[in-house]
DNA sequence: CCTCGGCTAGCAAGTATTTGCTAGATATAG
DNA sequence: CTATATCTAGCAAATACTTGCTAGCCGAGG
């Protein structure tokens, strides 16, 4: 009575499998034997699938991409542009806790093989790359503070939706996360933007 | 020609090298036999001082709340104490990544056994505490926005130091960390601060 | 001063379990 | 029937932890 499916459809429900235990039960857990009983399969049956644990970590990487990386809007207003950045990784941070812990630890780097801290490092740069673009224009279209480091701001851009996680994780918010979403990054925003004057 | 040392002695060294080892290597390599070989003592021998694992992590866990809070000022200007705690903890992430990795890790408290969570977590309210209070004493000297929603400057605060850490591990800064740490912090101070006024 | 004995850190060599991974047989979908 | 997904069974190495013995430290008695 046991199910048969295609390795693709296999490969993939394992790496969800791994990321699932990853984010809920951390690195120790990320095992074969624990992955399998996830997918309902036997451990050893895992390499029939993978040739070994790196390349299933390959795999997870490839997938957390996929998942987090929804293609960013490149047209419209940049704030705008950012906003829909921001919001939307807010949003995943919110309800899959796991994902975003994939890529805001160093120590999952550790854990994915020898190209693992490259690759994941790369995944943020991407992410910096994106808010910095954003800012940039913003700030050649004068929507921003005159005195902005563009520099400083991509930190802390990036740190908010870190610092979110955690204090969503911690349970931290004084209102629900939904609500405080919109709410920190309309305070980021505010505070980015030219809506006041020098005195 | 075996060298012997207090246990106290031991204990310190042994949560010591845990702390390097997680920093450095990651949890993977969070084992006896590793943290052994890096006190250079065998194995065994690390459960002459601890009962077994877990009371390790909980060493690890004193030894980093003992290293990282360094007691911040509760005297002064606000601002001011937020600036050197801010700063402070900046540049403990530049000289000692694998400390606030610790803490900024939820993967650490899924490996520090059952405890681990909780005490992490506290940890990290801690420091948000310390920041709430800061910002909520300087809004009442007015010298903060009239605007400025304090839970989500609490967010964007500890969040900087987050996408700071991560932005120096990557080396996505511009500029010398040591340099990066004061522009940062600058350039959220004077999106804080009351420096503008509205038009 | 020496010396003797209790205390205990240390090592070597075990334990049972889990790790990643392999080989061969079996069952099932196309 | 063919192809292959799966299981069973097994491996060596690593895991946390234990045990028996060795040997260094330190304080008390002579």
């Amino acid at each position: 009575m046991t199910t048969r499916k295609s390795s693709e459809e296999r490969r993939r429900e394992i790496a969800d499998a791994a990321i699932k235990i990853i984010g809920e039960r951390g690195l120790r857990e990320f095992t074969a034997a624990q992955i399998a009983r996830e997918v309902g399969i036997k451990d050893g049956t895992i390499f029939r699938h993978f040739k070994n644990m790196n390349e299933i970590t390959g795999a997870v990487l490839d997938r957390v991409q996929e998942l987090l990386v929804s293609a960013p809007r490149s047209t419209g207003d940049p704030l705008e542009r950012l906003e829909s950045f921001v919001l939307s990784r807010l949003h995943s941070v919110a309800t899959q806790p796991g994902l975003q812990s994939l890529i805001f630890s160093d120590q999952i780097s550790h854990a994915l093989g020898d190209e693992g801290p490259r690759r994941v490092a790369a995944l943020r740069d991407r992410g910096r790359a994106f808010v910095r673009s954003c800012l940039c224009e913003a700030a050649e279209k004068d929507l921003l503070r005159d005195d902005l480091d563009i520099e400083s701001a991509v930190v802390l851009v990036t740190g908010m939706v870190m610092g979110f996680l955690f204090a969503a994780k911690d349970e931290a918010l004084p209102a629900p996360v939904g609500e405080m979403e919109k709410r920190v990054w309309m305070t980021l925003r505010s505070m980015l933007e030219r809506t006041q004057v020098k005195s």
